[in-house]
DNA sequence: GATGAATGAGACTTCATTCAT
DNA sequence: CATGAATGAAGTCTCATTCAT
């Protein structure tokens, strides 16, 4: 595991990509042999790198959760304020799709996924971000008081299993709207 | 089909209010023998009734429908405003979880689902009578002007895909706030 | 499970029969498939019997169990003394190749059939009638002293294993003499 | 061929050691992985060394009947008379586990062993030298005229097959007492 | 007409073998 | 030359659907 052979990494990242795109528009379920294929691997090699499908889905968790961190910190130096930093984060989570999460708290996953340690913490992390955002948001007086981190990610994950070719847009609109202190 | 017998009726009801369930708490890829069962019949016996998988998910769409169709009625008769009727409606909706209508457009549904014209003549009955509810409610000035029936309905087909034993209560209340005008 | 339909019951008998000579001849690993070819069904049936290996495994074991221990009351009515009995016990046990109790205490099964409470009864009572009939044939003087029933269990099972084709009565009747006290 | 350079040969010793040990632990089904990495070599250098696993087990056979051969010789030559060679000779051979004969025939081996002409050589030059050891036995009045090279070969070769940590001891000691001439 | 047994296509996973590094 | 990554054929098991009872 020290170091990984370049064609090795490279099949890993496309395997994970791949994986997350068709958990999100085929759900969970999709063949391994279609996420093989859309990765341009054999299942073989999928199988290699991940041993059973919950492996996999821990891999595509964990991947979803650093970009959603990241995109956070982002979000939070471009705007001034947390109500706007929310609001873009929101924008743009929903803009790449990023799911997986199922109602923030991964009911609904594996056992084995829902154990696993290393996504825990990544998955923590991740919440006491948007946890201290939404905290900011209220305080300056622009976001509800009764909403929380559990609300906004079930939202934000339902919103991500539409369709794709739906438009969540005015959807999150709406929703932005909705959170928007009296 | 013009004289079912008496328990050929009961059979038929019982497989939809399983299969309507089932659908809703474990997707619609339930194995047909837990329908069957569910329903306290056998296989052979939902089969009969239903030729395919397809037919069962038409017929029930139809239950629902109907259902949404009645309950639409009532809210408009137990409240003198479009507004509120709306708010009513879009609650007791929630509450029995109603859904199977993917998107009010039956994205995602098999092609024979979507090319039923009976469910299509049902579907589009009901979405006549919400589409007047809404704009009523916008006549009335209390429904922002931009939003539509298939924003609704989207909306609350994903609130329905909840897991079971979420809340989805808050998560309307703050739609439900951003529904209203400014 | 009260009364089972009458294809369904030779069925399972077929299905008994084939996997208990594929085991011998084939090994314990013998493809599902095959088995189910073999007994002259699908695989699906083979599976709606047996939900895996394991189980049907335990039921080859039962079945043949059932009949060594039929064998063994046969034998001791047939001869008046018991070293006789346990000959004619040993070469008709031979005959038939039922095998499958590895070394008589079922070492190298899965760890599923090892744990079953009814096979492990079976095969208990069977190995009480067979220690019975050794310590009758030490008794009598025939038998070596130091002989046991794992001794002469595994070298049955042993025996057993050999390819068809070979001509184990001569091994078994080295054997038997071996066996005879000084 | 002609020169082989040193750590080649090492890693091929390894490799027919580690795999004569596992064919018979753990079957000649023996994944070529976990052979490659008993033998603390990649899979890659394993299948430069034996093309296939057939080759390998040719190369295990010839090593298994050298070792064989010599533990003959050096029995005939550290015991006076050829019964007492031959009891030493057996118990030696069952200490060590040299198997993978099958039957003494090859029965049951892949076809592409059993037309290996070098290991036939080999194993017809060992069969030869038992045989003579078997026929002085006879001579001297201690064996069984019965029992020939085959019978023997295969009992040492289902004794070896028992499941390790068996005791094979009081097996090989009645069998011995059968051989023995009346 | 109802039942549940039988079927076989298809999904998951493993492993012998090939081939890029 | 050694390594271990990639491949895909083969085996296990599930489930939609058909059909005998």
């Amino acid at each position: 595991m020290k170091t990984m052979r370049a064609d090795a990494l490279r099949n890993r990242a496309q395997i994970v990509d791949a994986a997350r795109i068709l958990f999100i528009t085929r759900g969970p379920d999709t063949p391994m042999e279609d996420i093989a294929r859309a990765a341009g691997v054999g299942v073989g090699t999928l199988y290699r790198r991940f041993p059973d499908r919950d492996s996999l889905i821990i891999a595509v968790g964990q991947d979803v959760v650093g970009r959603l961190t990241e995109m956070l910190h982002a979000a939070r130096e471009a705007e001034s304020d947390a109500w706007h930093a929310l609001g873009r984060y929101l924008r743009e989570w929903a803009e790449i799709r990023l799911g997986l999460l199922y109602d923030a708290l991964c009911h609904g996953m594996p056992p084995a996924v829902r154990a696993d340690q290393d996504l825990a913490r990544a998955r923590d992390d991740w919440a006491d971000l948007l946890d201290e955002l939404l905290r900011d948001a209220k305080t300056e007086g622009a976001l509800r008081q009764d909403v929380d981190l559990v609300d906004v990610a079930t939202f934000m994950n339902l919103l991500i299993q539409m369709e794709p070719g739906g438009t969540p847009d005015k959807l999150l609109d709406v929703m932005i709207d909705g959170l928007r202190g009296p």
